[in-house]
DNA sequence: TATGAATGAGCTTTCATTCAT
DNA sequence: TATGAATGAAAGCTCATTCAT
């Protein structure tokens, strides 16, 4: 029984999702089942009606357009979500004395991972969207780079200085240290999710490879 | 002078591309063009036709539907590119003796680089579709498990051996190498292309991140 | 004035046609019109919907697929109306101890002349139809085995004990009556209806050639 | 085994079949076997040339139209096969003495018969076009009234004045001739080919009821 | 005689959206 | 809040027909 299941993600993005008016609720429920499942273009107003239960129009009384429930889908993960929610963790991780550059690094990954899991529909679906609507990746990358890259370039700093790292761009080893984490995320979470994976053992393995690789080479 | 224009694509994945008739070649130019733009489901049959400059009929006579057009565009750089053809290269890779791991990953990685920066448009087209259409995802894991495992296994063994990398799963190490050069192809050509990179570097810091990071742990 | 006009058909086919959404009751009206007009294949859904006055679309959300108009138009016709409806005045006819074979006959011929002649435009879309859809066909033809076939088959028996009809196979009786009764019915109303009928007289003879014809051989 | 096969057809109406070209013929043969089949409306050119074996194109170098190629195909039937050919058979049965009735309605009904097995499969499809085209009924009306009704009534008069015909109209008795013949021969060979028909014993009780029917009243 | 690429109009169907109730 | 009839544009696709070879 390796893999626990992935769990749901309206319930807990939405502050009142509780209070919204059962149709409305039970369309934004089958929208992102559907756009996850066959992406925007090909899922239907007629189909999410149907899903839902509900009658079609009443899509259009809670939402102007189809466009707008994709956006009030997306919206509160890529806005609200993804930085000034989840961004309260990660500051928090970041806001921390680290003793050793695993214990950053491990925290974070754990963080994401959990993450990852409980919104992987939603993400998906953003995944998915979010070549098409470049705006999106330009807004992401924005909001990143002031949100987040301060904090991150002083921890790191702070571990070259420990030579826990070696000398490199910080921009180099940002996109090592995303691609190492990523390399576990997405397949776990998003490509192959059943699996039998020993999650622990991928969690060490893929941590001390990072240690390992970032570290000043050895001296001879 | 940091981005060399990436290459065209159809001309070299379909062997007898010249030979098609001209309306045939023009509406795969015209639908690999749109498709990797805005994705399958938002290009119309009618934009594909004007685009190409021909009747919208046509495309139905050469292909039976709009689903047969996609995967005529995506099976060959699945099957026959991804696997067969582009294989040559990498089986001649592995064909080597490589005195080191380093000069295995090397090739490895400026072979993938460069395929993926002639194949670019393609790839978009797949990446965004494959999510969609899971028989794709599926028939690219199976020629994986059948073509290519055996190769990659032999070799990260004789490394295990060499004392190169340390004792682990070959699916956790396979993993850790295919994130590492992921995570610069996959920025470096299809997120990012446009940014100032500087490659060589990145190349040579990716490679040694993970030649340290696989290596046995250092005893002290 | 030999020839009254002849009647509509659907208001009395369909139980609850007045409460139908009047776009679906024009619809129907305006198939019904043009399919026996001009063929089911030969006519367009555009010229059903610009016939009907609504906008296309409407006549898929009402009815899935054109095929699916063509049955929900030809099925009460078959099974509720050829059989458990008018079957009701056909079997109270049969149900009658009929002193003569004639006053059988008459009241078939009457009973068919008049159900013909209100459902004309029906009757011709299906017989036009039918060719093309054998399952139609064969419905019909169950539909006839099992409802309608042992109540005449009694009253045949009947008369052959009272030597009104000569020995032969019940098919054959059958049939030659039959083909009587439709070879009065299909000139009169479907073929040539605008000729001057003088139809109490073709009604006449008809009967008196049956009962001459079917009774046994005069006995010299 | 009641029923021999139903024969082909146009080998022996087109009396220079044999040297048409090979495409001609085949495209023919396929065209009248998916018109009676499906329909004209419903049978695509690019159907008939993939049943045929050839390029559409070619279609219309031999045919101007779709049309064309029905009107090919039925007016044989209709103008020279209906009449002035199968004709020269009733003409001989109609310009011969017959003793009795019966012997001239036995030729007759022998005589059709034969006919419609040789032609079936162009006879389904004149008589479901001929719905759609009433041009082609009206001409058949024509014909009929000018190249065979004389002969026809004088037979007829011959035999009311034999006292074999009770007095009657004249269109009356063809009426109920026809019918009794068309009641045999429909069923037969049309709508169920595949019933195990006895076929001498339904013409004999076909022709029995026919002359017992049009017989004068007995006197009592 | 025969091919098959190419056309353009028209087909059935789907879609997002509106509106009276 | 919710329904469902109705809309009109556009979708994917089929069709009879033309034309260069």
């Amino acid at each position: 029984m390796p893999n626990p299941p992935l769990g749901p993600s309206l319930e807990s993005l939405y502050p009142n999702f509780e209070n919204l008016p059962p149709g409305q609720r039970r369309i934004l429920s089958a929208a992102l089942e559907l756009f996850a499942e066959k992406g925007y273009a090909a899922t239907s107003t007629g189909a999410i009606a149907k899903s839902a239960g509900v009658a079609e129009g009443l899509i259009f009384k809670h939402f102007r357009s189809k466009k707008e429930l994709l956006l009030q889908l997306a919206r509160p993960l890529l806005l609200e979500v993804f930085f000034p929610l989840s961004l309260r963790r990660i500051q928090a991780i970041m806001a921390q004395k680290h003793p050793h550059l695993k214990n950053l690094l491990e925290a974070l990954l754990r963080e994401r991972l959990a993450f990852v899991k409980q919104h992987h529909r939603l993400l998906r679906l953003v995944i998915q969207e979010i070549w098409l609507h470049p705006e999106l990746l330009q807004s992401l990358q924005e909001q990143f780079e002031t949100q987040l890259r301060p904090d991150i370039e002083t921890q790191l700093k702070h571990f070259q200085t420990q030579a826990q790292i070696r000398e490199m761009p910080f921009g180099t080893a940002l996109r090592l240290i995303l691609s190492a984490l990523m390399g576990l995320i997405i397949p776990r979470v998003l490509l192959f999710p059943d699996w039998p994976w020993q999650e622990e053992a991928e969690i060490q393995a893929t941590l001390q490879t990072l240690i390992q690789g970032l570290a000043p080479e050895a001296q001879p």
